[in-house]
DNA sequence: GTGTTATATAACACAATAGTTATATAACAC
DNA sequence: GTGTTATATAACTATTGTGTTATATAACAC
C-alpha cells in the first residue's frame, strides 16, 4: 500500500466514533473481540467489520488463543497519520499565531477519554 | 458540533487524497477555488464539492472578493484532531517502545509534501 | 460423537460519497 | 444592456459504508 492509500485508510478508519473507542481500547491493551464488542449497542458481526476495516487499514492485527482472535493495535499507521499532521501544523503554526494556545487548552484535557 | 461529530468529520474530510491536498495548499496561503482546482483532473464542480465539505467540517472558510470566494485554513478542528491523535500517542508510547524510532524515521522527511 | 463459545461470512437494505454534465447565480468589464 | 469569469447547485449514476439477521466455521469441553 503506498503513502497516499496507507494515509486514506487510516483517515477513514479514524472517522468512526465506534472504532476510536475500539482503538482507545486497545490502546491500553490486547482485547477479543467479544470483549471490545460488549459495551457497543451493535451487533457482534457489526463489530467484526469494524475489526476487518481496522485489520485492512493496517491499525491492528489479531492472534490466535483457541476459538478466540485477541485484537493488539499497530502503530506505524497512526504515526504516520500523525507525522502527516504534523508537518502541517509546523506549517501552520507561521501562519497561525494562535495555535499554540489552542493546543495548549486542548491539552490540558490529558486523561484518555475512552473514545 | 460536538466533539465526537467533530471528529467524525474531520478525519472523514481527511481521507480524501484531493482533500488533504487541498488543505496542504492552503497551508501556504489563501486560494480561490480556481485556484485550487486547476492542478485536479477533475471538475470544478467535484472541487467545489470538496470544499463544501470542508467546510461543512470546519476545516476552511471562505472570503469574498468580487465573484472569488477565497478560501482559508481554520487550525482548530486540525488542532483537535491532532490532539485526540497525541493523546493516544501518549498511552502507546508506554506500550512500544518502537514509536519513538518509528516517529524519528518519518520526521527525517521533513519537507511538506504536498498532499 | 453433542453442545457451547468465539468469530466470520452471506445476503440484504439503506444511506452516504464522489464523480459526471448541464444549468443557475453573482459580480465584474464593456 | 451583453459577454465573461468565478462559483454553486441540480439531477443523475456508480460505488462504498454501515447496519441488520441468518448461517457457517473453528476450537473447545464433555
Amino acid at each position: 500500500m503506498n503513502a497516499t492509500l496507507q494515509l486514506d485508510a487510516t483517515f477513514a478508519a479514524l472517522a468512526d466514533p465506534t472504532r476510536r473507542s475500539i482503538l482507545a481500547k486497545l490502546a491500553e491493551r490486547e482485547l477479543t473481540v467479544m470483549e471490545l464488542a460488549k459495551p457497543f449497542a451493535m451487533s457482534q458481526p457489526a463489530i467484526s467489520r469494524h475489526l476487518k476495516v481496522l485489520e485492512r487499514a493496517g491499525l491492528i492485527s489479531r492472534g490466535r488463543d483457541a476459538q478466540r482472535r485477541p485484537c493488539r493495535l499497530e502503530v506505524k499507521p497512526l504515526a504516520e497519520a500523525t507525522n502527516w499532521m504534523e508537518t502541517y501544523r509546523r506549517a501552520w503554526e507561521a501562519n497561525f499565531e494562535r495555535l499554540d494556545t489552542l493546543l495548549d487548552e486542548l491539552k490540558s484535557i490529558k486523561t484518555p477519554h475512552d473514545e
